[in-house]
DNA sequence: AGCTTGCCTGAATCCTAAT
DNA sequence: AATTAGGATTCAGGCAAGC
């Protein structure tokens, strides 16, 4: 068995096991699975090739070029060849799940519901889908979709009798402001000093994860000195915050140049004083509201006149949530600006409802909004 | 055919069409829809039940090991019963689509991982799946999972060729403070007043959803006058939001009360004011104008001298519309992208005349052309 | 030092009418 | 049907350079 080994991790290595604890094994994911001790590993954190069957190139509107991830080792055939591919690693991850353990498993809309139905096929019980929601996500260049602003995680049991699993709810919901933590995650991509680049400053791995949202899951479904099993390792996210949190790891990587700075990274790990292992507390939303949500939500209606303070300018709200000054369509801002002359407004406190001879700034209906959502921060 | 009709929508009804506008046919969605002609609808909202054999299966005692073979076929029958009811009404959806519609499925993960696959699989082409977050979502009692605070709707073309299909982009940019609109919505869950009761004081049906998410899904891919099917009707969401923002819908429903609440319920919708749903006008929908026009009309004089904005780079105009960089001669775009050494560049906003002392965009003529078009009709 | 400006980049299934 | 060419299109954040 070919490995590469790190720096031991301190929790204690349970005795008599087989497992190549905090050791990279270079190979094939199934192949090198089926080498492991069926039950042993507590959990699996798996980041599959997405399968993004990408065409031509794109590039931004500064005619700039988007590095796109065109590796073959994200090229399948056909649907059929990723679901025999997918079915593979599904299988041979099941063996080596303890009864208790549990399966995470990240996607896009590209291959997750590939994922999920062929777990479920194999018998896996989905416990939660969760939302690891972009704060930073990359625009949509051509304005012909929603931005993809998000990737999605499945969390699953070995079947639907599994009991035992581990889920810190108390710590978790101690660390969400005494919240019960929510399917829908808010956490930035990897971008700064966190990405790995190489000597020639480019990024090693199109693909890395940010260490907060492994340690989310980490701190979410696993107890400290639980084995952690990455069958897709890449640069090694799972195992830099496995250390870090005081979790075993075993990665499993075909590429032997993202194996090395997987390692070299782990190596430079400093772990977690005990005491620290909690839940880090969740980062809340910005609180930013869009007019069309406070059409949306009945608090002014389409057709509704809105006019400045003085009533010199009147624009009708549409049911879009954009605005009309005359044959002027746009945003509040923006007809605010038109109807001023000005480069720019603040439409929401330039903007009026008259009503019962009042008027109400439509900052206030941003209130009200606010007050609805704050609970889903 | 069986059906109840509501009181017709404001915008006309096309002209010889077969299409029983505004109504909902009472009975199985894969027989009804095979009585409507192809091709003929421009989007479909379905919101399919999800698979109760499955739930029986949650239920059913199963403390002891089980064998994993006969497990797993057990389940498998239950997924591929609930497979097959999903093939056949995606299939007899993707008939009446027209080639340029689209169809939006929301789901959970109970089901929504067999729905993309199937939707995959038949052809469908995926443009984003977007995640509706519940601002106030039932709290998990039990506190053995997180807290499902969200759902998954998936919104696909036809195929991976389909054109033309309907994204009211610069709308949906205007109403959301002039950010391009995201993947992931945050909307309240249906309830209070809003929710359907009966006459006993229990709601009407488990799973209604809430009208502004309907509204987002008929603002973002709809224009004004479209079809908009929905083959699993319900208590009626997508009419009544249809009705109300001025798109035709038809619905079907198997379950007569359900029918007959929707009926009543659409019956007292009012429709938005026209001038409250207009489509804005888009800039890739404005007419094309040949910068030859702008020559031939004198509003730039052959000869003339176009510069960028820095002055970096100088052309000359020439009488048939061409302009020449040096000696290469080419279109506006062409040579704006050579002075560049780019790809591409659109010549309109890259050149600009020079005169007394101001820089003028050469878009600036395009609109007096388009304004001067206007008027002759 | 501290602030402003500009540049670069991120799992992307990212155009369409006219010829 | 396939090709050509017009021309429309981006947000947040990190970091370096300039002031």
């Amino acid at each position: 068995m070919a490995f590469q080994r790190t720096g031991a991790a301190r929790a204690e290595r349970p005795e008599g096991s087989a497992l190549p604890l905090d050791t990279i094994l270079i190979g094939d994911c199934v192949a090198e699975l089926e080498k492991l001790p069926a039950g042993s590993v507590d959990m699996v954190f798996a980041d599959p090739p997405y399968n993004l069957q990408l065409q031509g190139a794109l590039h931004r509107p500064d005619d700039s070029l988007v590095d796109a991830v065109t590796d073959s080792w994200d090229r399948f055939e056909s649907f059929s060849a990723y679901d025999a591919f997918t079915r593979a690693w599904l299988l041979a991850v099941r063996r080596v799940l303890k009864p208790s353990g549990t399966l995470w498993v990240i996607g896009s809309y590209h291959n997750i519901f590939r994922v999920g139905s062929a777990l479920q096929d194999l018998g896996y019980w989905i416990l939660n889908d969760v939302v690891w929601r972009k704060a930073n996500p990359m625009p949509n260049f051509r304005g012909r979709r929603f931005t993809n602003a998000h990737e999605t995680l499945i969390w699953a049991a070995r079947g639907a009798d599994a009991k035992g699993y581990t889920f810190n709810y108390e710590a978790l919901k101690a660390g969400n402001e005494d919240l019960q933590p929510r399917s829908d995650w808010l956490i930035p991509i990897c971008s700064g000093a966190e990405r790995l680049k190489g000597e020639d400053g480019r990024k090693v791995h199109p693909t890395q994860k940010p260490e907060a949202l492994l340690a989310r899951v980490l701190l979410s479904a696993t107890k400290p000195g639980d084995v952690v099993l990455d069958p897709f390792f890449g640069s090694g996210t799972t195992g830099a915050v496995a250390r870090r949190l005081g979790r075993h790891f075993i990665g499993v990587e075909r590429d032997r140049d993202y194996a090395a700075a997987a390692n070299a990274r782990i190596a430079a790990v400093t772990p977690e004083a005990e005491e620290a292992l909690t839940a880090a507390p969740a980062k809340r939303d910005a609180a930013r509201v869009a007019f069309a949500t406070v059409v949306e939500r009945g608090l002014v209606a389409p057709g509704a006149r809105l006019v400045d303070e003085r009533r010199r300018y009147e624009a009708v709200v549409r049911a879009d949530g954009t605005i009309a000054l005359g044959t002027v369509i746009g945003s509040i801002h923006r007809i605010g600006a038109v109807a001023q002359g000005r480069e720019a407004c603040n439409g929401w406190t330039f903007w009026h409802v008259a009503e019962a001879g009042r008027l109400t700034p439509i900052d206030a209906y941003r209130e009200i909004i606010r007050a609805e959502d704050r609970l889903a921060g």
